[in-house]
RNA sequence: GCCCCCAUCGUCUAGAGGCCCAGGACGCAACCCUUUCAAGGUUAAGACCGGAGUUCGAAUCUCCGUGGGGGCACCA
């Protein structure tokens, strides 16, 4: 394990909602970061004008922060390496693209998007592959300065190899060739005077002296230009590592607009935004999502100060990771037992509020035992214990009647439940089971039809956390009141 | 079409030539526990894409297929 400390960079566009595929690479950033006791920057790659909206550089910052992987550089947080909004650092990537036309390895390129455009299709018909045709790159120093002076409109295009092949290295996949003739001479400076991320990314990542890039695979296409940049400047290159991306639940194709919609019906979601909401916690989505392409033998239920201790960029899998809900699902649910309960009362509490229950804090410490292991996402705790913050609960009169009985006898029941618990100085646990044990002994009914009973006309739902306890925290009048409701609902049936 | 990448249970993965008739996790099934629902415990089923090599020996190395994924913009 390398002990340099690693300086690693998260460099979302800020062109959409942040998504779980940018959630892990930061992941995995700031565990690298961590683990050699580094640096995690968050760059913001903002050199698409047009694709550029509103809020997303925002929820990426509050994504991050939700996460937990809070950054040590960063537009809204600083360093020095600064600034770190690539709109702002628009003259040091028209330095940086002038050092290469003098030294021979860019040059300026007048050919209009038309023009472009219509040699592409050109190319197309004749089955070639689409590539720029070098019209520009022909072009004499001279003329080209000549042209600038008459103030062309222009972008700089990278000069290519045409001979022989470029060898980049990969830290997961080794050493990728590709021939030289397959490379095309890149925009990298655009006429708006912006860079392309090629141009972009490559300057930062030097100067901001990045010491390993994570990154989706998507990246690999362009990566012989990235190294040939880097090159061309003399640089030395980062540790490269292009992550696997993760495919939609069939593992057929990548996640679409259309398959995010669809995980959305079903209670889940890929944008980090949503998560909360869904009643995801950090903890959860972050073991979940580091798995998906980092593998781990065994005992892979981790907090973030475990990923630390063992995380190694080694173990990173290059293969594509089908997304799994059910797997968030499981580390949700696990990492909500893992909580104290008083960190874990503080969570449930906003999706009580958020369902108009009134929160007694000393209520909700005391139910947490009961509805901890019941609950998979945060907000299922409204639907399990939200009959604890109302005054009246409101049973479906059907629910009253156990299986196999009718109204009458369940009203009686319900009758001979309120006589013996009444007859209790106190409704606890201790307290109230005993008796209404040997009442179900000595009625010859079924346990589960009584107590059915009693929970639903207690709880007002058929299934709740165990009942006697709940009764407990309820309390003696609350609960009499409720049976005598109860009983009231089934008279009514006749 | 061209280029690049990937390939172990349904899914995420362990495995870096003999420790593997392949281990863990999710899910699934059964059983136990049990006042509902969970949680927990025990058990089961379930995979090395195919074919050639290399080797005494291959899930592991090589090649060729096949399948899957990604890319081929003045987008990132």
């Amino acid at each position: 394990m390398s002990t340099i400390p690693a300086r690693t960079r998260i460099a979302p566009s800020p062109t959409g909602h942040m998504h779980l595929g940018t959630a892990r690479v930061a992941l995995y950033d700031y565990l690298l970061a961590k683990k050699t006791g580094g640096q995690f920057i968050l760059r913001i790659e903002d050199t698409d004008l047009k694709r550029t909206v509103p809020g997303a550089e925002q929820e990426i910052m509050d994504g991050l922060r939700w996460l937990g992987l809070e950054y040590d550089e960063g537009p809204d947080v600083g360093g020095s390496y600064g600034p770190y909004r690539q709109t702002e650092r628009r003259e040091i990537y028209q330095h940086h693209a002038k050092i290469l036309i003098d030294k021979g390895h860019a040059y300026p390129c007048f050919c209009t998007p038309e023009h472009l455009d219509k040699v592409r299709q050109e190319q197309m018909k004749r089955k070639e592959n689409p590539h720029y045709d070098g019209t520009c790159r022909k072009l004499s120093p001279d003329e080209a300065a000549r042209r600038i002076a008459n103030g062309e409109a222009y972008t700089v295009r990278f000069k290519m190899p045409q001979e022989g092949v470029t060898v980049a290295h990969d830290h997961l996949r080794g050493d990728i060739t590709t021939e030289n003739k397959q490379l095309n001479d890149q925009v990298i400076l655009k006429t708006d005077g912006l860079p392309t991320y090629h141009l972009a990314a490559i300057v930062d990542d030097h100067e901001m002296q990045i010491t390993h890039v994570l990154r989706g695979s998507e990246w690999l296409g362009t990566f012989p230009l990235h190294v040939n940049i880097v090159r061309a400047f003399g640089w030395d290159e980062p540790q490269w590592i292009h992550l696997s991306v993760f495919l939609k639940p069939s593992g057929k194709g990548k996640m679409s607009k259309r398959e995010a919609a669809a995980a959305m019906k079903d209670g889940y979601s890929i944008f980090i935004k949503d998560m909360q909401e869904l009643g995801f916690t950090p903890e959860g989505v972050l073991n979940w999502s580091a798995l998906m392409g980092w593998g781990v033998a065994e005992d892979d239920v981790m907090t973030v100060a475990q990923m630390i201790e063992r995380f190694s960029i080694d173990s990173l899998t290059p293969s594509p990771a089908a997304i799994n809900f059910q797997k968030l699902d499981h580390f949700n649910a696990t990492h909500i037992r893992l909580m104290s309960a008083p960190d874990l009362a503080s969570r449930l509490k906003p999706y009580f509020i958020r369902e108009g229950l009134g929160v007694d804090d000393d209520v909700l410490l005391k139910i947490i035992p009961l509805i901890r292991e019941r609950l998979t996402t945060l907000d299922d705790c409204v639907s399990f214990g939200g009959f604890f913050f109302k005054d009246e609960v409101s049973p479906l009169p059907e629910e009253l009647i156990a299986k196999g009985l009718d109204a009458k006898q369940s009203a009686e029941i319900l009758r001979k439940s309120y006589e013996i618990l009444s007859a209790l100085a106190e409704m606890s646990h201790a307290a109230a089971e005993p008796p209404m044990r040997a009442y179900v002994e000595s009625s010859g009914l079924n346990i589960n039809q009584i107590f059915g009973i009693l929970r639903v006309a207690i709880t007002g739902q058929k299934v709740s956390p165990p009942l006697f306890e709940s009764m407990e925290i309820i309390g003696r009048e609350k609960c009499l009141q409720r049976i005598q409701n109860a009983i009231g609902m089934l008279g009514g049936m006749g």
